[in-house]
DNA sequence: TAGATTGTTAATCGATTAACAATC
DNA sequence: TAGATTGTTAATCGATTAACAATC
């Protein structure tokens, strides 16, 4: 079977998302071309970075002086990140935070659903938060397996990430959501990716202090 | 005055906020030294990159052998990042994800603290949010200014994103960081933090399917 | 045609990793 | 002393930016 999937460079795809977004807002404006110095103008990012990170993503490519066809970059974005198949995801944890993510409308745009959310809050158990039922830590494994679910969003309080984590992996959960301020331990074949606000605000609050 | 502060390498900064919970948790757990090799042990990272980012950040460095006194390379990241002195910020947009911030234990950690709320709702306003009050949004202004308050958090809905975004700007805010999934457009001298939620899981669900 | 934009090759930059001497 | 660890210099790697020919 062919690798058709060009390697795309790590930080490439962590602009890809940026891009999509201010693409599909660029098409819901009526726009039907776009060309990578209007993007990197309008995200304020180097115009043959912009150039190179569409070209690499892009099937057929952009035309001179007219640019690339709005709405086939935004399917060949799509496409690399397999939105066509929705991805499920379970949460554990509905506290604040994580009955905010599991209302969360952005996931829908990038091909993600919440399907069940767990708490060991009895009152919690067997309501629904915002359209999604609530189950028993105990069942997740049942859950998981039954509904071939392989992405885990952790927002329980740090002192139980790391058991919630290992009922995870034990369910057959491949990829790890943690916003937990804890360095979970997982087999190598798991991937964790740890969602630490406070820093990302303690970095914003820095990058003041050198400008004042 | 004196440049007393080294420039430390961006990467380095981002790092810095994993060390630094690392390292708490390992002194709660009673050590009072640690070594880079066991940092980057713990966090899965290269060793080197460890003691490099390890050395840049500490103040009277290691000892061979036994390593870094823990309490004082934590008060020298601490430091680095300003948390000696707490700063301030509101939230504008008390929904969801809004309140779950409001009340996030994290940024205590991180020396940051919310002092309001605010929103469209009359409902919410002048009620309090998990101990925070919430005010209407044309009282920004003169709170951000009476309060010396520099950081913004925007969890509004995407369509009033830019809107509240100028609303800050003009009331002396100098950092933004954006829940929404809109491109703001500021001043040149105005830092804005993106927290694409929808896209770091896309990330994450993107990552499984290499390894699947 | 003239000019804007693409795609690509080459040059630069910064970060990571390797190698190693110095130290306790 | 032997061995682990630090701090630093050099080598490698990857990403960004610059330069430019090809194209419509």
């Amino acid at each position: 079977m062919a690798d058709d999937e060009k390697t795309i460079p790590k930080q490439t795809v962590k602009r890809l998302p940026d891009y999509l977004t201010f693409l599909r807002g660029k098409a819901e404006e009526g726009f039907t071309n776009i060309s990578a110095p209007v993007v990197a103008k309008g995200l304020n990012l180097n115009e043959v970075q912009v150039r190179k990170d569409l070209a690499a993503v892009s099937e057929s490519g952009g035309r001179p002086r007219t640019g690339y066809l709005l709405r086939d970059l935004i399917l060949d974005i799509e496409k690399y990140f397999g939105y066509d198949n929705v991805k499920d995801a379970i949460i554990v944890g509905v506290g604040h935070l994580g009955s905010a993510l599991i209302s969360f409308e952005g996931f829908k745009n990038h091909g993600l659903n919440v399907v069940a959310g767990f708490d060991t809050n009895e009152k919690l158990i067997g309501t629904e938060v915002h359209g999604k039922k609530i189950f028993p830590i105990d069942r997740i494994s049942e859950i998981c397996k039954n509904f071939n679910v392989y992405i885990g969003i952790i927002t329980v309080p740090d002192e139980y990430a790391q058991e919630i984590c290992d009922i995870m992996v034990k369910a057959g959960v491949l990829a790890i959501w943690n916003f937990a301020q804890v360095h979970l331990k997982v087999p190598e074949n798991i991937i964790v990716q740890n969602e630490n606000l406070a820093a990302s605000l303690a970095l914003l609050s820095k990058s003041i202090k050198r400008h004042h």
